[in-house]
DNA sequence: TAGACGCACAACCGATGGTTGTGGATTGTG
DNA sequence: CACAATCCACAACCATCGGTTGTGCGTCTA
């Protein structure tokens, strides 16, 4: 691909070959190896050069994709100025949002994101400088928080019940927590020992709750297909779920309330880390206003924030959507 | 690249190994190969298999995007069930920003757009079979199609007066074409023998007209720096050029008529190409309104669509925008 | 503690992909 | 019109690369 380019640049395979420090013969040799793997002519050969065939001009884009692909995948994890590593607790939930829209905002700006097994290696991960950032529901006080390592609650995002057409809630306009003791709750696809499924656990045991957080993960397509089929599943999601609503189903969200269950995301990053999409990253999120849930809230023990506990509504607030 | 992503998927460089029909040392040897490559260790290798570092994780999708890359260079030229090939007269005219108009309202469509020289090289490429369609100034009647290629008039083009802010004319609302008598016009960048420079030579023609159609190209952008800064110096361009207005020049695009110099442009293609994409791009060209310029207009003898002459408004039209 | 499993290292060897040398075709020139 | 200059393809040759087989070590499990 790469003499092909330089000999479309060059016009000549002599001064292609010269660039790339080899003989005209070599690059001869490659670009007939790569007309005969792809089975088409790229060049018309002249007294004078080589011309690209229409196939080569086709092709070219294609090949120079090819190479900035590469060029970026190699940069992708090349020690010092690489582009912004982001960890987020999963990619289907709100800060995968988060950082899309992000994204969306600086597409000039490189950014990687990746998902870590625990809030403990992913703080130890920005610790180490591993990655730039992450975001997780650690809000401070109650767990301490490495040196060096800083925190910003990011969105205090309300959980939302999940339902079929035939579900007992599904035509609720919101629905109180501990009406759903006895219902079954199903949370799949997460795994032992992170901060994802121990809120869920612990949202369980506060209200009586019966939750399944493990089982295998067939992707939230079979999720939704097993709840819009059921009269007595659900599952927690939220507005902000980045899923692609599937037509043909009549699956519907319904607000949750006295107390909204809130799963509270931070952004953590290492306070000495000079990134300067770091920076951009953090104002971006700290810009786009966190919602705000009404009535009373309910966060775990672990990650209580400011907000938590009756606000400005004293009680039964309805939904907003 | 096909190894590191085989060896992911599969979780173990074994069963990577049976997959790709080489042995578990080969798999062995070039993921440490890709690992010396980027500097960096992509796997944690355990007992029960290899896991991704962080680095690994974050180079996956770039490894992927990598292949993805490949497999649509390869299909680029793959004869039979390949994209859409569209040739279009140049890349910062008005039928490139179409046909990109085209591919953001049907981003599934695979697309791959091409310059020949000159339109009889356009249309028998279209003819042969090698490109799907062209964007062309070849409107019938005056030049006879091949048989089984047919034509359908796309958009007619009104051409402006391109000018700095010391010209002239660079006040003016409109100007009337027999006005450019001795006024320099420059259109470099142009190859003798396409139907784009024959345009302007009998334009230039028909009217007395100073038109500089060669002369080396040094890109739009010095094109745009000169004419700003010159108060003699003009060029044609158009509405829907598709380029970036500069900041800091205070460039104009001067309406012109009596008459309107007119720039037909077709789409061509072959009656019995099957190709589906290709009734889409039919589709979208001809439902996108074409510009129906006001007042008297030109067009070269080569090129006369019905349009042709003096239309609804009899005479001296002002500008529109 | 033995066996299974999974990856790395070493030795080996053929195919790959470079080199030099040469020839044919086209273009510009005295 | 011949001659030199270019430019690319083909042939022969050879080093290196990248595969193979054989083996060893560490970890998990019965």
């Amino acid at each position: 691909m790469r003499t092909f380019v330089a000999a479309v640049d060059a016009g000549r395979f002599q001064s292609a070959a010269a660039r790339l420090s080899i003989t005209q013969q070599a690059v001869s040799k490659r670009v007939a190896a790569l007309e005969k793997d792809l089975g088409v002519q790229l060049f018309v050969r002249t007294a004078r050069g080589a011309q690209l065939t229409i196939d080569g001009q086709v092709f070219l884009p294609h090949a120079r994709a090819l190479l900035l692909a590469a060029e970026q995948a190699a940069a992708s994890v090349r020690p010092g100025r690489r582009a912004l590593r982001v960890d987020v607790v999963g990619r289907r939930l709100a800060p995968a949002g988060l950082v899309r829209d992000f994204h969306r905002a600086h597409p000039e700006i490189g950014l990687d994101v990746v998902t870590l097994f625990g809030a403990d290696a992913a703080v130890d991960a920005v610790r180490s400088g591993v990655i730039d950032a992450t975001l997780r529901a650690v809000t401070m006080p109650g767990r301490q928080l490495p040196d060096g390592v800083e925190a910003t609650p990011v969105l205090d995002e309300p959980l939302r019940l999940f339902v079929g057409p035939t579900h007992e809630f599904a035509t609720a306009r919101a629905v109180e927590l501990a009406r759903l003791v006895g219902h079954r709750i199903w949370m799949p696809g997460n795994i032992r020992g992170t901060e994802w499924t121990a809120y869920y656990d612990e949202l369980g045991a506060a209200f009586g709750l019966t939750i399944d957080t493990i089982g295998p993960d067939f992707g939230i397509e079979a999720l939704l297909d097993t709840i819009a089929d059921s009269s007595t599943l659900a599952t927690f999601l939220t507005d902000r779920t980045p899923l692609v609503w599937p037509v043909g189903h009549d699956l519907r969200l319904i607000p949750l309330c006295d107390p909204t269950p809130i799963y509270p995301h931070s952004l953590l990053w290492r306070t000495d880390n000079p990134h300067p999409a770091l920076t951009a990253l953090r104002d971006h999120l700290t810009a786009a206003a966190p919602d705000d849930p009404d009535g009373e809230t309910w966060a775990p023990s672990w990650a209580r924030t400011r907000r938590c506990g009756p606000t400005r509504r004293p009680k039964g607030a309805g939904p907003r959507r």
